[in-house]
DNA sequence: GATGAATGAGCGTTCATTCAT
DNA sequence: TATGAATGAACGCTCATTCAT
């Protein structure tokens, strides 16, 4: 028994090694220039090991975007709760996006290449995550109207202007040759989102 | 002398020919998807013709960006030579944005899909006209400050609120099955951007 | 037009080529173990080439029965409409089998090896020119029995024992390292047949 | 002692269970097209079992073909030695021929289809079995010959004939979607042989 | 200049076989 | 002996690019 909860461990353990692998390499050339048996290089392992763990090449990006975008808003879902009022919890989505991009360097860059693919199945499968997060942005905008925070406005532009505003920021910062920490824009972005939110 | 002049013209007419179908053949299945001879089809050329006018997949794409997305910044320079005031001029901005990509639809996917190629030669050709972009954007806001109309303020994270926010926007518009108008989210967006900046 | 009769008519030989150098490749290393570059080498063109004229390595085969099963199944039809007894049939049908098979000794071969696979489209794509000269042979047993030439029987056990005898006669030759001619076989071969209908 | 018997027992148990998936697992998919990792679970154990009993795959066939084609040919010998005349050893042929492949249909599949098997290894193990198969069918149509039952006439042409009709009507027999019983051909069959060999 | 048939490098995936447990 | 996860060679097919016409 005990032996068999080890090799659910170790099989666990080497899904998130290609995982990691897949990342890394798809942030270096993009998910369609990476070849699998590069990311099976980077994981330490035989190509044909990687389809023990993954349907297929494409099954890696959908399973790394609902793998770790999961992560990320469950993050954010959990920053949510703790936080009081409309400021802080603009204050949380800032923080926890940009910590997290910061600490996920590698997950940042294909987020920012890959997360507008054309490929229909891809697509639907990215959709997911991040719809999620959509909404959770716009929970807190309408609770915030509905709190007289914020004023009356737009939710959905203000949505896109938030998201929009911090992955640009993350764009910028992944794209740069020696990148500033990306935390430092956290204030100034906090700055402009309590501007046009009319935030009291 | 005419006659010389008449080739060129032609010239110029088919290889604006090949960049139209290449916008549509790349906007229906993405850059890596697409075939050459997709886009030979669509241009009503064969393949090889191509090759006369630009001298590989990838010189189409960056082509493409220079050309159009330059049409793009020239028409919002217009547009804010024109206008008087930061209100004006970020109205302008957002009007010319999204009227253009709304007028330009294709031009519109290919820009939000391919628009960030993690390929180094691709980015650096993308990364000119998106640059100058983002300069006339933080000029509008350094301006504002300088007269005073808008708060003193993070200007790169201003530019990086305005160019994200539109940007957004135009992706889930892009992104929509059945799209409304782009135009329509104009006005709540300058209302965004209004409160951001502080504008008086 | 001449010209474009011309590439016409290189197509076809070119595809002729590929043909006959895929039957010489399944008949060496079998329709499995043969792999599409060496049937390309053969054919003194590219890999890629093949497939501007055949959809798939497996189309290759069932074109390949289909023009020479069919090729074959006219000569056999042809001969028959020269003949004007029940004896006279069955001495065209072994010696047209005999000869095609002798004079197209690889072909001999894929027909011995590939004609029963097991893959479902691949069957079917044989069955039809087989089961004409299945047709041919039974129209044969009928006829004799309907004139009185050959004893009344069950047909289908004749046509069996007819294409069943040939067959394997063929297959005995094309395995043999030093085959003698099969046509000697012709002879003996009718002997046994008028026996086996009571052919008067 | 008793024990050690045991295991070998247990040993020999294994390796016909294996063979029999095979049998069943190479009459469904061909023998290429079938993996070995489908032989393992129909025969109930691991991939590497497999490997514990026989060399390689095509090992498998090999000793399939050897120990089941002996199977066979030891029951038509034992049919022959108790048969008096060339018509009962003819009917006794037919006969087992009939009701063996009848009682085994997929080992009835798997000869039909991989009996005539291109690669070199593979055909010089089959040829074995099959050869004495053919003597045996020779030995019966010489004796007929001189015993004077039998015309005088070309035994190899005879054997052809004897063997081909069989396995064509196997063959008929096998690929039908909804066979009729295999015996039922037996009496037509044993006719047409009568016939062709100018049985007294 | 224009064509499109031909090229062949390149890649995702499979599967027979091995070997540490 | 038995396992089954891991291996990596092998191969069918695609498609950007070339070049003879």
């Amino acid at each position: 028994m005990a032996a068999k909860e080890e090799k659910i461990v170790a099989r666990e353990e080497k899904y998130q090694q290609i995982l990691d692998a897949a990342i890394e390499a798809f942030a270096v050339s993009g998910y369609y220039q990476c070849q699998v048996s590069k990311i099976a290089r980077l994981a330490g392992v035989a190509d044909g090991t990687i389809y023990l763990y993954f349907k297929s090449k494409q099954d890696i990006l959908i399973k790394l975007f609902q793998e770790r975008m999961g992560d990320f808003i469950n993050d954010i879902r959990t920053q949510l709760n703790d936080s009081q009022s409309t400021r802080e919890r603009l204050r949380a989505i800032i923080w926890t996006h940009f910590s997290y991009m910061e600490h996920n360097r590698s997950l940042a860059i294909v987020t920012q290449v890959e997360l507008r693919q054309s490929d229909p199945d891809i697509r639907s499968a990215i959709t997911g995550p991040l719809k999620e997060y959509f909404k959770l942005i716009e929970g807190v905008v309408t609770t915030g109207i509905e709190c007289g925070e914020v004023a009356p406005l737009d939710v959905k532009a203000a949505r896109q202007l938030i998201f929009g505003a911090l992955d640009e920021a993350v764009s910028d910062w992944v794209m740069a040759r020696t990148p500033r920490s990306l935390s430092n824009s956290a204030k100034p972005m906090l700055f402009l989102f309590e501007g046009a939110l009319r935030l009291k």
